[in-house]
DNA sequence: TGCACTCATTGCACGACGTGCAATGAGTCG
DNA sequence: CGACTCATTGCACGTCGTGCAATGAGTGCA
C-alpha cells in the first residue's frame, strides 16, 4: 500500500494536481469554453505541451478521472462480500465517488453549471468505470458478460441512478443531496435486480 | 401532419442527408478519426463550411440525432395511454429507435466498432432525449421533476437498459439482438419502478 | 563519486477543427 | 417583376491535439 515514491514522480503528481486545480478553478469561474489550454498551463506554470502530456483535453482535466481510480473502484467492488447483492455492492462502491477527491466536487459542479455539456463528458468518463465493474459483476455472478446482458444491465442501472441523482440535485438547486438521493434510488431498484439463476445457460434477461 | 415542403427546404434536406450518408459510409469504412470533414464535404459535393452549417462536428453527423426526432419521441410518449406504467411507455417509445432511420444502424454500428469512442458520444446525444422524456414522465405522474428524483430515475433506467443492450449486443458479436434484449431488460425492471404515491409531497425516492 | 540510463518537460511545426463575417445566387412571396 | 429569405460558399482566424527532437533533472549501479 505504501509505495516508496521518488522525487521525480512526486513532482509529476504535483504538476498533475496543479493542472487539474487550475482547470477546475478557471472552469468554475468562467466556464471551460471560455478558457484556453494556454491559460490553464500558464496558471499551473508549465508549458501547453506539458498539459497535453497529462490530459487529452481541457474537459478531461475537469471531469475526467484518473486511470488508477478505475482500478481502485474495481478492487473495492471485488472486496465486497461475495453474498452481497450486486446492486447493493455497487451502491456502496459508487457512493464513495461522492465523498472523494478532497473538495473537488463543489468546483466541478460549478464548472458543470457554467457549461452543462461537461455533464455529458462526465457520463462518458463513467464508461471506463462501467467496463471494469461489469467484469467484476460477471465474475461475482458467474455469468458471461458477452452472452448475458445482466452484468451490463445492473451496472448501467447503477450508473443511471448516479446520473439521475446528479441531474436532479442540480435541477433542485441544492435542495436535494446527490449522495442520499443515489442511495435511495438504488434501494428502490434493488428488489428487481437480484441476479438471475445460472446453470440453464444465458438467461433471456 | 403533411407539411407542404418547398424546393428550398427539400434541397437542404437532401444536402443534410447526403452529408450524413457520406459521414456514415466513410466512418464505417475507415473509422471516423481517420476521416476529415473535408473528405465528408467533398463526398457530399458541398463545401466544408456548409458541413458545419448542418452538423457541429463530424461525430454528430454519424451518431447525433436531429432535433425534430426529440419532438417526435416526446410526442410519442405523450400519446401513450395515461394508465400505462411509465417504464412500459418508455419501452415502447424508445424501442422504436432501433427500427427507424432506414438502414442507418448497420453502418452506425460499424462506425462505432471502428471507433468505440463514438458510443460515448451517442450516449451523450441521448441526454437531449432524456431531458424531453423526463418532463413528459413528470407530467404523467404529476411529480415535480425538480423536486422528485423519480422521473429522472425511471428515464435514466430506461436509457441504461438501452445502453446495456447496445453494449452487450456489440460484445456478443451479433449473437444477441439489441431490440429484444432491450425489451427483456425493461420488462425485468418493470416491477420495481411503478411510480411512487404522490399527495404526501416529494418522496424520498 | 562518477557514469549511463530514464523520463518529465519544453519548443517547434503542422494538420485539423469550429466559427464569425460578408458575398452570392437560388427560392419564395406578394 | 421586385423585395425578401436563406442555404451555400470562400476567407480568415484562433484554438486544438500530436509527432518529434532537445534538454536537464532524477535514478540506479559500479
Amino acid at each position: 500500500m505504501v509505495e516508496p515514491i521518488g522525487r521525480r514522480e512526486r513532482k509529476r503528481l504535483a504538476t498533475h494536481h496543479a493542472l487539474r486545480a487550475a482547470a477546475l478553478r478557471l472552469g468554475a469561474e468562467r466556464g471551460i469554453r471560455d478558457v484556453t489550454v494556454e491559460e490553464i498551463a500558464t496558471a499551473a506554470d508549465v508549458s501547453v505541451r506539458t498539459f497535453y502530456d497529462h490530459f487529452p483535453s481541457k474537459e478531461d482535466a475537469i471531469i475526467g478521472f484518473d486511470a488508477w481510480r478505475v482500478d481502485q473502484l474495481r478492487d473495492a467492488l471485488a472486496d465486497r462480500p461475495a453474498d452481497e447483492a450486486p446492486l447493493e455492492a455497487l451502491r456502496v462502491v459508487m457512493g464513495q465517488l461522492f465523498h472523494e477527491s478532497s473538495g473537488e466536487w463543489p468546483l466541478r459542479m460549478r464548472a458543470i453549471n457554467a457549461d452543462p455539456a461537461l455533464l455529458g463528458r462526465m457520463f462518458v468518463s463513467f464508461i471506463a468505470y462501467e467496463r471494469a465493474l461489469v467484469e467484476v459483476i460477471a465474475q461475482r455472478t458467474g455469468l458471461d458478460s458477452e452472452r448475458d446482458p445482466y452484468p451490463a444491465l445492473v451496472t448501467a442501472v447503477a450508473t443511471a441512478a448516479f446520473r439521475a441523482s446528479m441531474t436532479t440535485a442540480r435541477a433542485s438547486g441544492g435542495a436535494l443531496d446527490p449522495a442520499a438521493t443515489f442511495d435511495a434510488a438504488i434501494t428502490r431498484l434493488g428488489a428487481a435486480l437480484s441476479p438471475p439463476q445460472r446453470e440453464d445457460g444465458p438467461t433471456t434477461c
